[in-house]
DNA sequence: GATCCTTGTCACAAAACTGCAACCGAAGTG
DNA sequence: CACTTCGGTTGCAGTTTTGTGACAAGGATC
């Protein structure tokens, strides 16, 4: 899975290493500026799935980059939030009305801070959150019925779907025929078991379309499984 | 407008009359319960469009009626926002990675959790706070009931009106026609799920009028959804 | 009450998908 | 090497799913 991007804007150097160090950690790609200006620009640029504001910053003000970002179609549904000293109710309740999706207040503790982004990830995009199947470079998102490898689209009929998102549900396992057929075609359909070599063709010549490795294994006399390493 | 729909879980009948209080006057019908099992039967019944639970409750735990509200179809998507005494961090993540939507430690500011409330609605749910709806060069005016297609007005019949709103609250996501039935039309509305189609059908002519792309997906055997990218 | 708009269904057309059977070639076996 | 077994491929007919246009019923408007 390609990584979340995240803008954070933040003037002060040591707590943006802090905060850039956990949320690398928690498998983020961080950008990071310290200006307001900057941070519209590269809002732009970067298109981050989410983006953490200071609300005291160089140049324009927080809240003023996070009405801004709301205001434009392009950044208008990527979630903010709003990190700050100030811990006064009015304030507070200022900036979550701005359109800040979180508001969390200094001194944080930074595993909370990614904990919270999760979850307000997994609000905004879900796709972003779990329901998401990875192997190797194929990537499957559920919820958008979705599949990609190496970042192209492969377009799948359901059958060959289902059977995708059986393999990536148990990587690198071998089912037989007859698990298969049991898995991902209704329970009682009473199929050849050699139709299940049709779909696996077909969705290989999906996934390898362009060249690619092929990642369907075939065990002979036991099955087929996902595999990269052959 | 119809009121937004609150269910509230907590068994402190003080705080509860407190809460309710606030939400009421900020435009919330409340449902009212301190028990977990109740809470799970009610959240069918009311549909809420938000849930304040609390951690510690009769019955079952809060975290508990939280993980079983998220694995339900019916209240998968419904915002979550966990009420509670403990303030140490461990659960505070433990919360929020149960599939809360925002945490608030008491003792609380009545004010701030409504701002909170508006705050996770404005993200789960968009058009319930007012918002502006945009998706690709889709834009919707919730308040206006007014959509414009880069630019040009588009005219929209009632149905095919809510039909946008949903896919725009959701883009990307697919949606089985069971479910837009469910979510577009009146919950109990006993309608050829066919006539989706039909929907779908008028909401793409309205919009892709002069020759445009076509911004609504059909996932064979699965439904519906927004996506530009094809 | 006449007119206009919206809605849900239906029937038919078009498109996409499915499963099978037949034929081939590759991999084991002795 | 001859033989056997197993998986790969392909074409296609039948089936399923979706698109579409027409229509009648119901409501709203004036």
């Amino acid at each position: 899975m390609t990584n979340k991007r995240l803008l954070l804007v933040e003037d002060d150097r040591a707590l943006a290493d802090l905060v850039t160090f956990h949320f690398e950690r928690a498998g983020y790609d961080v950008t990071r500026t310290g200006d307001g200006e900057e941070a519209l620009i590269l809002a732009d640029e970067v298109r981050p799935d989410m983006i953490l504001l200071d609300w005291m910053i160089e140049g324009i003000s927080g809240i003023e980059v996070c009405r801004r970002l709301r205001r434009r179609a392009t950044t208008a549904n990527v979630p903010i939030m709003m990190l700050t000293a100030r811990g006064e109710e009015s304030d507070r309740i200022r900036g979550l009305e701005t359109g800040a999706d979180d508001y969390v207040t200094k001194p944080f503790s930074p595993r909370e801070l990614v904990a919270r982004a999760a979850a307000v990830l997994r609000r905004v995009r879900p796709a972003l959150a779990g329901e998401q199947l990875a192997y190797a470079d194929i990537e499957m998102d559920v919820a958008s019925h979705r599949v990609r490898r190496g970042g192209d689209q492969i377009p799948l009929g359901p059958t060959e779907f289902r059977l995708l998102k059986h393999l990536l549900e148990h990587p690198g396992r071998v089912f037989s025929r007859e698990r298969l057929l049991d898995a991902v075609w209704s329970h009682d359909a009473e199929i050849d078991a050699r139709t299940v070599d049709v779909h696996v063709r077909r969705l290989r010549q999906a996934l390898n379309a362009g060249d690619r490795p092929d990642l369907v294994r075939t065990v002979r006399s036991a099955g087929y499984s996902l595999d990269s390493d052959r």
